[in-house]
DNA sequence: TTCCGACAGTGGGGTCGCAAT
DNA sequence: ATTGCGACCCCACTATCGGAA
């Protein structure tokens, strides 16, 4: 199969907004695909290349040779170059990598490059990934969709449970099991503004509320002495956290899959910020990174997966140790609940996660079983600046750069957002700034700082970007304040001493 | 007929390691 | 020594389609 074909296959992807006929679309390009090269059709139709890392992004895809006028590239063709260039990566020859990108780029033509650039950057954008191609392949391989979905959970994997479906249809797709040492995509959790509208989407079911804290998510298997710790996007960390890994090898039993979180805590058991968890799980030492267990998945040969939730809690009692699970209070009394809240904010922690006690473990989704609160902080910002958005956004002023008042009337920068905009905020913000316009920076538009925005954020962290020193985690817009003027706008010094 | 779950897209700040400067 | 890039950590939110209610 010719890499063109898949390059007009995603422009004819794209061109529909019907997601039948996307996954129509996809599902006649996996029916030319030869069985050598279904993999590499399956995994490039999904926007995603096979390799983990090529050491390649936006940046090395620039100055690329002039284009091929003729398509020449076959899918397995560009799939062993970029085998090749990643395994370049890491040796560090970085000559020897923009050959290969000059060779490889350079048989492409203007499409196929553009296409190849977006699939390295993950920028496909044709409105369908790995779901649609899953629908497409229940279509081909004639199986159940539900079938390869839940096989691509359990397996981690829509590459490994599509080869499951074409060479042994339902049966091999049935056979994909939990297996302790292979990652399972983690269950998430959806959310809601506080524990009262958490608990009335419950309808009243018993619910377990687990204390949600600021750290990594962690999967951990173990088999006897072997163990294994993922993260949320399946990366094996093992290597990082042997607190961990003590650990899991402490606990009285065989086999198992833990879910939970890692987190650096104080000496006197406070949590530390996200920041310094992380940076102490990107490297060794400077503090120990204990596990937070919250599931359970998989006992000594019991699958506990389809198990409800209050079963899963039992098991998990039984085997973690308090100090290692999250705090977690089970009620239906919504003062109980609030209370709980009140209390695991109190101990520094993020929010909390209400959970149906009666629902499985659904590997991969965001379901409405799990439902995360965390508190909301507003302030009330100018906006100093707009970026010009792309794709859908392209046209329309978007990313707004946001800044607090400081003492001399000046302002100081606390960060960006392009959240929380609807289609007509977003035409009425590309009208107001550009009438506020000062001067122009690439895809930067200056503006007079004159309008207010009301902002939410999670919570501030520390900074080197910005020039005071903090940042807003997670900021999004709320609303455009046009009851206050420039001078009324949030001082940084009350910004401070929220920090 | 209306409602709502699931998806895809549009980007945010911070951390590290590594290579180029 | 500093800077820029790539790869991952944490993410929120809106628009849309199509099946559920």
């Amino acid at each position: 199969m010719l890499l063109a074909d898949l390059v007009a296959t995603s422009q004819a992807v794209s061109a529909t907004r019907s997601r039948k006929a996307k996954a129509e679309a996809l599902a006649s390009a996996l029916r030319q695909a030869d069985a050598d090269e279904l993999e590499t059709v399956v995994a490039y139709l999904g926007g995603t290349l096979r390799q983990r890392r090529t050491g390649l992004g936006w940046r090395g895809l620039t100055d690329l040779p002039p284009p091929a006028g003729e398509p020449s590239l076959g899918v397995s063709e560009v799939h062993e170059a970029f085998e090749a260039i990643s395994a370049i990566a890491g040796t560090g020859s970085q000559a020897l990598r923009r050959a290969a990108v000059v060779d490889l780029f350079g048989r492409a033509t203007a499409d196929e490059q553009a296409w190849l650039r977006g699939l390295v950057t993950g920028e496909v954008r044709q409105g369908a990934l790995d779901a649609q191609v899953q629908e497409a392949v229940a279509a081909v391989a004639e199986v159940p969709l539900t079938s390869v979905r839940r096989a691509a959970m359990l397996a981690g994997s829509t590459l490994a449970a599509a080869v499951a479906a074409f060479d042994g249809g339902e049966q091999a797709l049935a056979a994909i099991g939990l297996e302790v040492g292979r990652p399972v995509l983690p269950m998430l959790a959806s959310s809601a503004p506080d524990v009262g509208a958490a608990l009335h989407k419950m309808r009243g079911a018993a619910v377990a509320i687990d204390a949600k804290l600021d750290g990594i998510r962690i999967q951990v298997h173990r088999d006897r002495d072997d163990v294994l710790v993922v993260t949320r996007s399946l990366d094996d960390i093992t290597g990082r956290l042997p607190e961990v890994v003590e650990i899991a090898r402490s606990l009285p039993a065989e086999r198992f899959v833990l879910d939970g979180e890692a987190l650096l805590l104080t000496e006197d058991g406070r949590p530390r910020p996200f920041q310094e968890t992380s940076s102490r799980t990107a490297q060794a030492g400077g503090g120990v990174v204990a596990p937070y267990f919250f599931d359970v998945l998989h006992l000594d040969d019991r699958d506990l997966l389809d198990e409800p939730g209050h079963e899963r809690l039992a098991v998990l009692d039984a085997l973690v140790p308090q100090r290692h699970r999250v705090g977690r209070v089970v009620t239906d009394d919504l003062a109980t609940a609030e209370q709980f809240v009140a209390d695991t904010l109190a101990a520094g922690h993020e929010g909390v996660v209400v959970k149906d006690l009666a629902v499985r473990y659904e590997a991969g989704r965001r379901g409405a079983g799990w439902i995360k609160v965390k508190p909301v902080h507003t302030l009330d910002l100018v906006v100093l600046a707009v970026e010009w958005g792309s794709g859908r956004r392209q046209g329309w002023l978007s990313n707004i750069h946001l800044g607090a008042r400081d003492a001399d009337g000046g302002f100081v920068m606390l960060g960006k957002t392009f959240k929380g905009m609807t289609d007509e905020m977003l035409a009425w913000q590309t009208d107001r700034f550009l009438g506020l316009e000062t001067s122009r920076d690439g895809h930067v538009v200056h503006v007079r700082p004159e309008q207010v925005v009301e902002i939410a954020f999670d919570g501030l962290q520390r900074s080197t970007r910005y020039p005071g020193g903090v940042a807003l985690r997670f900021a999004r817009v709320l609303r455009y304040r046009d009851d206050k003027g420039a001078h009324e706008a949030d001082t940084i010094d009350t910004v401070r001493a929220m920090a």
